[in-house]
DNA sequence: CGTTAGTGTATCGGTCACCGACATACTCGG
DNA sequence: CCGAGTATGTCGGTGACCGATACACTAACG
């Protein structure tokens, strides 16, 4: 019952398969533009997280969009449902804790325009 | 420059001692309580983390309100201007990435009342 | 044409955060 | 007196993360 939990890495991969489906070069760098380059995931990180998370039935390998024949050496990932529910139940835990923050005036709140 | 990002663990740990100083089975007990039960440290996580925070000087040891004597065995901490500082940004960080995950639609909006 | 930079996937060894079990000790209520 | 809760801490094991390394292909540049 307890959620999963998940790193800081696999919760941005997830995030950045939840558009569109992505091979993990493009995941990292979705990944590090989304942060602006604050979060930088070494390769390591990245293929052994995606290889856990396809074994977990987080996400599973898409076809590739279009014909191209430069995406050949591609591997393209897509979100299952559980990976989007486990994703969407990691943020709102995450936005919990922001609206704690604020509560607690660690963080100013946002003011409208 | 790259902000240090904090874990989880670290994170809970910093905003309990947002509020007032608390001792490490206080924090436990804080966090368990902001999150629902949601989140639990286990006794390793929680005082090895402290001491790794204490050593980074992101916390430190203050003296412990009130005289009471059942006090004796406690040992409080309260954060520092660095602590402080750390946590704000991580936590921006954070309030970030869910902004990411609304405009994805991941995440529904936050309807006012 | 050769070299370099960038794209793309993957493994390996080392480090470190996390976890629960265990140790220790005090307090309070039944 | 005894068990549950409070309180701090260590230890060994597991696993996420990291950068180095390896390999292969492509495009641009001189």
């Amino acid at each position: 019952m307890a959620t999963t939990t998940l790193t800081p890495a696999e919760l941005q991969i997830l995030l950045a398969l939840a558009a569109e489906s992505r091979h993990g070069y493009g995941i990292k760098l979705d990944i590090e533009a989304r942060t602006g380059g604050t979060m930088r995931l070494g390769s390591g990180t990245l293929y052994e997280a995606i290889q856990r998370m396809d074994k977990q039935g987080w996400l599973e390998v898409a076809q590739a969009p279009g014909d191209d024949p430069a995406e050949s050496r591609r591997k393209y990932y897509r979100l299952t449902s559980d990976g989007r529910s486990l994703l969407e139940r990691n943020l709102e835990s995450w936005r919990g804790i922001v609206a704690d923050a604020v509560a607690l005036e660690v963080l100013p709140e946002i003011r409208p325009a």
